[in-house]
RNA sequence: GUGGGUGUAGUUCAGUUGGCAGAGCCCCUGAUUGUGGUUCAGGUGGUCGCCGGUUCGAGCCCGGUCACCCACCCCA
């Protein structure tokens, strides 16, 4: 029987053009991060089930993971997510100094059907703060982000970062007539508004309401409530503490000049631990459907490790999900796509002189130059054609004669000339 | 888990009513035996996803199966 030649379905496996991209992204996320004083950490990709179970939600546990019994009949789960791991981790370190701000580009795993921006295996960068109760911290973290934004040189005209709070959505429902046991079936309902016809969202809130109509039309309003001034909303929240928190949150994204930040009620995400602030990162165009980033505040967290309660906020964000949406714009950048895989060929022209090409790739090499020396023994033309196809833009032939001569000859292929000097000269014009 | 689509050369895809298996790109060779990109000439490469059925004859029709893609669900 012959193995199959592709990997298993979702599995991430990357070819080295691809692989630059992704490695562009990453290290840009890096770089964005440490540029706002966070530092990188790690966790295991194998986590117990348990850690997940109690707080990420049934449908990431219990249909979309990789979970199984391992040989010391544990029941272990391959980590769908990064942040429940970065709480033990926090909850496990009493002398940790307070905040801490953390990032991370773990490898995830999900057992679900792939698709167009969503694989098996996949990327998933992290950007925390824990221990800080202080909404400055939900701003820090929403900087970063579009700090990051920036790096790749996206224009805030084609994405938006839509921000609620879970408080405060659920102080609302309350203030809306809605009963405390069917708020969790108007969350989810809420979250699907803008999938379905409007007729057919509006009967199903009725549902999830429990016929309620009353309480149905205030939720309607509610979710089309465009901007905090609206007098229905305050006057309907007055003496909420969750909604002065909202308001106080705005002034804060507005004065710090973050205005793709668009306060959006509708906005609730799925994971079960978020608490107060939530927010995502959607493309505005029709290309990629999906949320590319989503985060927002847990309190309860750290908690399940131990009585110590430390409060924290961030996001994640797709790797993969984010790479769609720079290609969708054109924002990898040509240099990134056509990389030149070294800056000077070491073309040999006989296999007698392979010990001399060696000498000399070494010797540049030495002084930080990236050489390439062929290894193909086929002949020179070839060799030439080799060097173009990697975009490297000069070629030193070594042949008898020109070991003999201790001189080599250099060709330029971006303009055709030829120089001709020892390797010291030839050193000296390529650094 | 649900629905739709596609499987033919390394790759992207044509393939007429069921009648010899095709093209572009890539790759290799040569024109050019020490100098690349362009051009020209030639060439390698296929169990038509797999199994079965109908037929004188199946890439094409029928049944099954597998794989992949897209969407839903969920989410990054």
């Amino acid at each position: 029987m012959t193995l199959s030649t592709k990997p298993l379905s979702g599995m991430r496996q990357r070819l080295p053009g691809e692989f630059r991209i992704e490695k562009y992204v990453t290290e840009t996320l890096s770089l964005s991060s440490v540029l706002a004083g966070f530092e990188e950490y790690d966790g295991p990709v194998i986590e117990p089930l348990a850690l997940f179970a109690a707080k990420s939600g049934d449908e990431l546990v219990g249909r979309q993971s990789y979970c199984f019994t391992d040989r010391g009949k544990r029941d272990v789960i391959l980590r769908p997510e990064m942040t429940p791991s970065l709480a033990r981790m926090v909850a496990a370190q009493g002398e940790l100094k307070l905040p801490v701000r953390w990032f991370s580009n773990p490898l995830c795993y999900r057992y679900e059907r792939p698709q167009r921006g969503r694989v098996r295996e996949f990327l998933q960068f992290n950007l925390d703060i824990l221990g800080s109760e202080s909404l400055a911290a939900e701003l820090e973290v929403i900087l970063v982000l579009q700090g990051i934004m920036k790096s790749f040189n996206a224009p805030s005209s084609i994405y938006r970062i839509g921000w609620s709070s879970r408080r405060f959505v659920s102080d609302a429902l309350a203030r809306c007539g809605v009963e405390q046991s069917l708020a969790g079936a108007v969350f989810s309902v809420i979250d699907k508004r803008d999938k379905m016809k409007p007729d057919a969202w509006t009967e199903f809130l009725l549902q999830a309401c429990g016929g309620d109509s009353g309480a149905a039309e205030k939720v309607i309003a509610l979710v089309s409530v465009e901007a905090l001034s609206d007098k229905w909303l305050i006057d309907l929240m007055s003496e909420s503490s969750a909604f002065q928190e909202v308001v106080k949150f705005n002034e804060l994204l507005q004065g710090a000049g973050i205005h793709s930040a668009v306060f959006s009620p509708g906005v609730v995400r799925g994971l079960d631990y978020y608490t107060g602030i939530v927010f995502e990162l959607m493309d505005t165009g029709g290309e990629n459907n999906r949320s590319l980033c989503g985060g927002g505040r847990y309190d309860n967290l750290v908690g399940l490790f131990g009585n110590k309660r430390i409060s924290g906020v961030g996001f994640g964000l797709g790797v993969l999900t984010l790479t769609l949406f720079l290609k969708t714009y054109g924002l990898i950048p040509d240099s990134v796509k056509e990389a030149a895989l070294a800056d000077v060929y070491i073309a040999v022209s006989s296999p007698d002189v392979t010990s001399s090409a060696g000498l000399l790739a070494a010797s540049l090499r030495d002084k930080g130059i990236r050489v390439m020396m062929d290894v193909s023994g086929k002949k020179l033309g070839k060799q030439f054609s080799e060097a173009s196809r990697y975009r490297i833009p000069f070629v030193v032939t070594v042949g008898p004669d020109d070991v003999a001569a201790g001189k080599y000859k250099m060709k330029n292929l971006l303009d055709g000339t030829v120089f001709t000097g020892s390797p010291e000269e030839i050193t000296t014009k390529l650094q």
